[in-house]
DNA sequence: TATTGTTATACTCTATAACTATA
DNA sequence: TATAGTTATAGAGTATAACAATA
């Protein structure tokens, strides 16, 4: 990049900047959904319910990078307050297939406004085709580096 | 951006795909400085020492995001092992003012180099141009959003 | 016997707050 | 009195593993 190698030359990169970035995006998303009294993780469980309802706790939890002994009590709390159902699969009665509620859909609804409206403030620095340009070379890192779309398994595997 | 208004749409946009991959650049330097056997948080606190020498524990410890009770056992696994030392202040005899040592420095040396091979497979699906073009517009938003250069604060306040 | 969901437990991690030494 | 560094401790969060129901 530079003329002269500099000595030690270390977070001025793009995957400093991407793990820099990417916990601010988190943190600012997390604080817009607050009032929501909902986490990351927990929008995120609402989110793959919209896209693929049904599915088992097993599933959904290696999708969250989670154990489902901690799946359990993370799903027990969105069932209390009604965003979510669990409905037994007759014909496997081992498996809890989990659903969206009604309104489990509503509150979808304010999620993805307040995700929106986080995510002009993070791009408020960019033109609108350079954030086009920006979501383009990002979503092709992360189809090659074998991302799921919408899957975001958290930060289970980061030591500290 | 698309034609007609998608009923939810949410992680679609550049605020979830810099979160997704920050999580992802964040373990692959991980796991790419594993056989050095230092941990992100480690490697961070060596390369501020190479930048600015001397500073106070609390200095450091706030630019990681962590009290100074966690960061005195931090320090000391570094201490123990060679990579850093601790001076006191003459003039303030509170203060501990940190320092690289010579083996910390060479350590340094190999941390760069896992940084930059890590890298280059986060982005082995961009041409140069295209790479430069990433890092200048993530450099925009990350001096927009107000975050220092070098400094990972860490995923202190994102809730689970 | 294998798998889903659940519960129990032991362990790690962390922040809070006391404590010391210096100022 | 205030601050840097340190230590102690109590609480939260976690994974591991045992368990019950179903296949």
């Amino acid at each position: 990049m530079g003329k002269k190698q500099e000595p030690h030359r270390l977070p001025s990169g793009v995957g400093f900047l991407l793990a820099q970035l990417g916990t601010h995006a988190a943190a600012t998303f997390a604080s817009s959904i607050e009032d929501l009294e909902l986490t990351p993780p927990q929008a995120g469980l609402l989110w793959m319910l919209a896209r693929k309802p049904g599915r088992s706790q097993r599933e959904l939890a290696d999708d969250l990078g989670m154990p489902p002994s901690r799946f359990v009590p993370f799903a027990d709390k969105l069932e209390e307050r009604g965003l979510i159902e669990r409905r037994r699969n007759p014909d496997d009665r081992r498996l809890h297939a989990l659903h969206l509620t009604e309104q489990g859909s509503e509150v979808l609804g304010k999620l993805g406004a307040a995700a929106r409206r986080s995510e002009d403030v993070l791009c408020r620095a960019l033109a609108d085709d350079e954030r086009e340009q920006l979501a383009a070379l990002l979503g092709r890192i992360a189809s090659d580096q074998g991302l799921s779309p919408g899957v975001h398994p958290g930060y289970k595997s980061v030591r500290t």
